[in-house]
This record gives structure tokens, sequence and C-alpha cells, in this order.
DNA sequence: CAGCAGGGGGCGG
DNA sequence: CGCCCCCTGCTGA
């Protein structure tokens, strides 16, 4: 288990990834809205032909996808529908398997995790990144992965560059492009334990959680507060080591390196 | 209302 | 391709 670093940031958003491809990539898809494949039937559209595929695939009276099963004759119009079915009949795996983190709840599919999260726990997404990314633990339970991000620095001289360059591509310099990007947090907690009860109205209080053995080690911040609405909040904040600078522990300058969840 | 699941779309890897 | 999003309908408390 080792943490991932990316190195390539974008510079519209706070993705990171670690191939100049993958950027390439997610420029095209978040952040253009040509949609140049489009249904015959109907009109959507879409940025890639896999998709319009499995589009057209609804548009079909047959389901297009049978389980191979012996003796099952299970059909449906999308593969996951098929594939879902197999693991659930044919491998009699419906146990609950995406765990809160904060309350050990257990949900059968990682979109119903996430709705209780988001209602019951507040959390948000960071900015550029449109959903929560679940991470399996070593107990077999899937988790949401805590992570995240790069320096504010580093975030505001891409976008320098952006307004200079105006071309998109020229800016993209491997060397200009330094992030770090943490996976789960260790130390995790064992199966049970962890729902440690926070109390309402606990102001600010946070928990330092330093991320890895063999790396030089950015620190998360979850940080539980109560905001405006006097509702719990939680952020998770991370402080990321730039480039040749000593990381530091606990004790930001201002503000000014951290980044956080919200928007 | 909460929880769950089917279906279909978005998009990171 | 696989994971996760949303929308939606069903069920049971």
């Amino acid at each position: 288990m080792r943490n991932h670093v990316n190195h390539y940031k974008c510079p519209l958003c706070d993705m990171t990834c670690p191939l100049p491809s993958s950027l390439r990539n997610h420029m095209r898809f978040r952040h253009s809205e040509d949609r140049p494949f489009k249904c015959d039937c109907c009109d959507y559209s879409c940025k890639n032909l896999i998709d319009l595929r499995k589009h057209l695939d609804t548009h079909s009276k047959e389901p297009a996808y049978r389980c191979d099963f012996e003796n099952c004759s299970f059909s449906a119009r999308s593969l996951c529908s098929v594939k879902s079915h197999y693991r659930k009949v044919h491998e009699g795996d419906s146990e609950p398997r995406y765990k809160c983190h904060v309350c050990d709840k257990c949900f059968t599919r990682g979109n119903n995790l996430t709705v209780h999260l988001r209602k019951k726990h507040q959390f948000k997404w960071p900015s550029g990144h449109p959903r929560f990314r679940y991470k399996e633990h070593e107990d077999g339970y899937m988790r949401l992965q805590l992570v995240r991000y790069e320096s504010v620095e580093l975030t505001q001289q891409l976008l320098r560059q952006l307004q200079e360059g105006s071309d998109l591509g020229a800016s993209l310099s491997e060397s200009s492009l330094q992030g770090t990007i943490l996976e789960t947090v260790p130390g995790e907690p064992g199966p049970q334990e962890e729902a440690e009860e926070e109390e309402e109205g606990r102001g600010h209080e946070a928990t330092a959680l330093s991320a890895s053995q063999d790396t030089p080690s950015p620190v998360i911040h979850v940080v539980n507060q109560t905001n405006a609405q006097g509702e719990r909040e939680i952020v998770y904040y991370v402080l990321s080591e730039a480039p040749g600078e000593a990381p530091q522990p606990l004790s930001p300058p201002q503000g000014a390196s951290w980044k956080s969840f919200g928007e």
C-alpha cells in the first residue's frame, strides 16, 4: 500500500493524474462541451464512442446481454446489470459492503452510502471531483477514500501560466506540474471502534492523521466544525508539501497552503 | 421518511 | 471497463 503521486494537475480544477494523456482526457471530458457523438434515435449526444454504444443498447428491444451461468436465462440491456445479477445471484454476494467510516453503517451500494454521507454527515465533494471514491480496506469493507490535494500556490501558478499562454498545451510542461495526491489515511481503524461519538456543539476540533510511512507525508486534518446554520459539517484539509520544501508539521502558515473540501 | 435497487449517463484509469 | 453519479419506483417502519 503506497501513495500514488500524480504529477499532472488540471489548471482549471483540483484534479490530478499520473499521465499527460489522462490529463488530456480529463480536459476533454470535464472542461469541454463538445459532444460529437450523436444518437440517431433521440437527441442524446456524448463525448465518446463507448458511451454512445452504451446508450444505443438502451434503444434495443431485445436485451443485448445475457448471463452465461449455466441454465440461467437472465438478460438485460446493460452489461452492468448482468454483472451485478451474476454477483448477487450466482456468487451469493449480497452482504452490504460499503461501510460508513463515521458511524459504521453499511450499505449494499456505493451511491447509497454517498447519499448517507452527504445527508447524515454533511460531506461535500472537493472541487473538481464530481464524486466520492471508495477504497477496499483489509477487512473487506469499502470506505470513503480520504484524500487530497494540492497547494494553493501551485494552483495560482498554473492559473497565471494559463493567462499568459492561453495555450493550454504549452503550459502543461512536466516540470511545472507537480502535485501530490494522497491515498487513504493509514492507521486505519479496525472493524469496530473509531465510531468515537462526537458531541454536538463541539466547536472546532482537528484530528491530525499523518499519511504514510516511506514517503514524505502530507498531513490530513479532519475538522469537525459547526457552520453558520448550526449544522455540523466535516471538512478535510490537506497540507501538501510543495516540492523542495520540508514537510511541515501541524501549523499552516496562515491557512495559505491549505485546501478544503467544500466548494 | 429511510433504505434499497434498477436503469442509464459521466468520466477516470 | 468499472465505478459512481442521478432519477426513480418500491417497500416497510
